[in-house]
Parts: C-alpha cells; structure tokens; sequence
DNA sequence: ATTATATTTCGAACGTGTTCAACTCGGAGG
DNA sequence: CCTCCGAGTTGAACACGTTCGAAATATAAT
C-alpha cells in the first residue's frame, strides 16, 4: 500500500473508502484532467467527507502517484510479454516505448502531473525521487530485458548503464507524448522512430575502438550525475 | 514593456509603482524563494493593495518572467564579452554557461519558477513558448556567436540547427544547477566539464565521412521536435 | 457488557493565487 | 475654477489545496 496516511493495518471498511476514493478520482482526472479536477469533486463523487480523502492520500498529486504504481504494477506482465518474439534491439525497445504509452493513452489527460515536480528530486513525488525508486526500477527492468535479448552487441562498461539511460529516454518520450497535441499524437510516433535510428546507430558506432575515449567519457558523465 | 495588464502608455507614477512591486517581489523572491513568498507579501512591502500587483502582472509567475526578460537584456554584452579572447569552441561554450549561472547565482532561489510549466510549450511562461521567444533568441545568438568564433569546423548540416541545440544543452544544464545542492554547486561545474568534453568530441566525430548517415538522422529528429 | 483504545470520518477553518466591481484622483477640455 | 474621463488603486470575495481537532465508529481489554 503506497501514499496512505494509514499507519497500522487498514480494516476492509477502510480499503473499500480508500478504493472508492481513488476510482472516482481516477474517473474525474480522466474526465477532466487534473487541474480541473477538484479534491471535492473526488470526495464529493466518493460520497465521503473532504477530510477523508486527505486521511487516504496526503495531497492531490499523491493520488496521481498511486496510479503511477499500480501502473507499474499491472503492465509488467504485459510489457515483457510483448517483447517476446522481437529479435532486433530497436523493435525490443519500440515495443516497450508504444506498448508503455498504449497503457497510459486512457489516462493521457492527467499523468502530466506526475512530471509537475520531476527536476525536484528530494520531493517524494518525483519520479526520480528515492521514494519512487522501487516504482523506478521496474520500468528499468524492462530495459534491461530488452538489451539482453536483442540482437545489439554493447560494450560491457556501457551495458551496464544502458537500461537506466534507456529509462531516461522512455521518460522524456512519454514527457513528449503528453503535450503532443498533433491528431493520435502522430509526432510522438515519428519521434520515437527518428530517435530510435540515432540510438541504434550510436550504440553500433559505440562498440568501435574509436570510440573508447568517448565512452569513457559519457559513462563518466553518467556516473557524475547519478551520485 | 512585458507581461503586464497596462493597455495604454502608462504614465511615470505607473512606472514607478510597477517598479516598486517589481523590485520588493524580487527582493522577496530572493530571500523566501517563489513558494515562501505570498503575493500579499509583495503588495504590502510594495506599499500597495493587493489588486495593484495584479494590476501590473498578470501573475506570480509573470514577475519572474519579466526577470527573465530583464535578465537576457542585462546580460547580453557581458555575454559577448567573456566570450572574447577564448579561440577554443570548448572555452567559448564554458565561458557562456559559467557566465550566465555566475548572473542567474543571486536568484538561484526562485528561478526554478520558470521550469514550473516549461514543458507545455502552449503555457505563455514556459521558456519554450511562443511568446517567450524573443528573449530565447538572444540566448541562442550568444551560442551561435560562440560557434561562429569556435575553432571546431562543424559540417554544414549540423551548422545551422546546433546554436539552437546547445541552448537546450543550457537550459538542461541550468535546470540541473538550480536544483544541485552540492557546496557551491560544484557538481553542476562537473557536469559542466564532462559533458563539454563529450559534446566537443563528438563534433570533431561528427564531421567524419562514416558520420553522415548519423548526422542526417539527427536532423531529421530535430526537424520533427521543432515541427 | 462495559470501558478503553484505536481507527476512520467529518467539516469548519486557514492560507494563497486570482478576480472584479467600485472607488480615487490627476489632468484635459470647457 | 469646475467637470468628467479613464488610468490607477482598492480590498472584499472566490476557489481550491490542505490542516486539524473533534465526533463517530470499530476493535480490544477487562
């Protein structure tokens, strides 16, 4: 159970209010989006008092961030599950970029709040925050997935911080994604299969000996801003 | 005269109060960082109602832009100027960079406002907006005068899209900053001097003949983000 | 069964950004 | 000097996120 303030044990009555809540709030979110959705509306529409959303999510955005999880959650399954059969390293990571977005189309409308308090990385709401990390690592995970199994040979020493560089790239996608306002986000499509030529082309060029004082440099430059 | 709600030729006691508001809000601004500062604040260390701030700016945020504004206007010859002397491409960029966060550095504690809605480029305020874009083409200028002086010879192609390219580097690189914690922000002047190494040496890549296909893709992804 | 404790629910109240209808007042026209 | 227009100014009011102490309800202890 992520973003409760419930400290012990919730009762079933409890999970069934905190249920409700979060549903009409989803509900409304996607209806409107979630500036224009108000804490009453959702505690309104939830038949409950406007304190008890608060006692089941400590701000507006946390609820936004629950969802974030149960995302996560739910499409692992079907995220690995549609890699299978792809060979190539660009058809592994596509199908991992589109299948993330075919997930998160219905929702389209409010997930840019997730992204509200992004650069902030002490802010428990950030996606990059220590607090989501476990959410994080998931989505990496995929990733790394998708590199093993493709067709792509990598230097070891930029192996190993593919997946998280990965992530990043799915990250500002999906930031592209959410203010693409062109008819069925068509940009986003184009976007992603420009930016996946450069990538694949990099990461061919990368495994040249040319390339080691280059390489060196950029995993430097990684390790320099993880830390 | 930017962002404010004045319809006609204002008279010198607008200017003034405007002036005043502008001032005390910064000054507050400064101390207290943009949250921690209420507009009431502002109105009444200003010596004026409430409704005059609103009067005079359409918004918190507003006011911050009009820094922004005043602040590329300020800083353009001092700009220019760093710049002379330097013969290396590397240099020139550093110097751009380290000058600009060396003017930005008394305001680091509110500058953060202007990433606030920076990713919906329909938002007036964000830095990538339409209307903004007058003050975004005097910091491209600055880097296409760096480039121009720069002792790299950059093909063609790539030429003529990179000022612009190396101003969302600027802009990555002061969003880092505003929120690197480090003493003295010495992580950002890490970051500053890896990433020029990396970026330096793959211009020198990039003009080699096996690059092309590379580069044309590149552009072509830089086509499709700028519509 | 009764009391005590913990959990859940409630809604008034607060702080803040923003709006707006009314008011002030300097100066142009008479 | 008076009148009047409109730029400039005012502060009450609104909407919304959030807080908090008290009320209600469930659970545990005796």
């Amino acid at each position: 159970m992520i973003n409760t303030a419930m400290k012990t044990r919730p009762t079933p009555r409890a999970l069934d209010t905190r249920r409700r809540i979060y549903d009409r709030a989803l509900e409304l979110f996607r209806e409107k989006g979630f500036d224009q959705t108000t804490m009453r509306d959702i505690a309104a529409k939830a038949g409950v008092a406007l304190g008890a959303a608060y006692y089941y999510f400590s701000s507006k955005e946390a609820i936004v961030l629950a969802f974030y999880h149960d995302m996560q959650e739910v499409s692992h399954e079907s995220i690995l599950e549609a890699m299978e059969g792809h060979k190539r390293l660009r058809d592994r990571i596509r199908v991992v970029l589109e299948k993330r977005l075919e997930l998160l189309a219905p929702n389209r409308k409010f997930c840019d709040a997730l992204f509200r308090h992004a650069p902030d990385t002490s802010d428990p709401l950030s996606p990059f925050s220590a607090q989501t990390r476990p959410i994080r690592e998931r989505a990496i995970e995929h990733l790394r997935v998708a590199v093993e199994g493709g067709d792509i040979k990598v230097p070891a020493d930029l192996k190993q911080h593919l997946p998280y560089l990965l992530w990043l790239y799915q990250m500002a996608i999906i930031l592209f994604w959410l203010y693409d306002r062109s008819p069925r986000q068509q940009r986003t499509l184009a976007l992603i299969e420009k930016s996946l030529g450069l990538l694949v082309g990099m990461l061919r060029l990368s495994a040249l000996p040319l390339m080691k004082p280059l390489r060196k440099t950029m995993l430097e430059l990684v390790d320099a801003l993880a830390v």
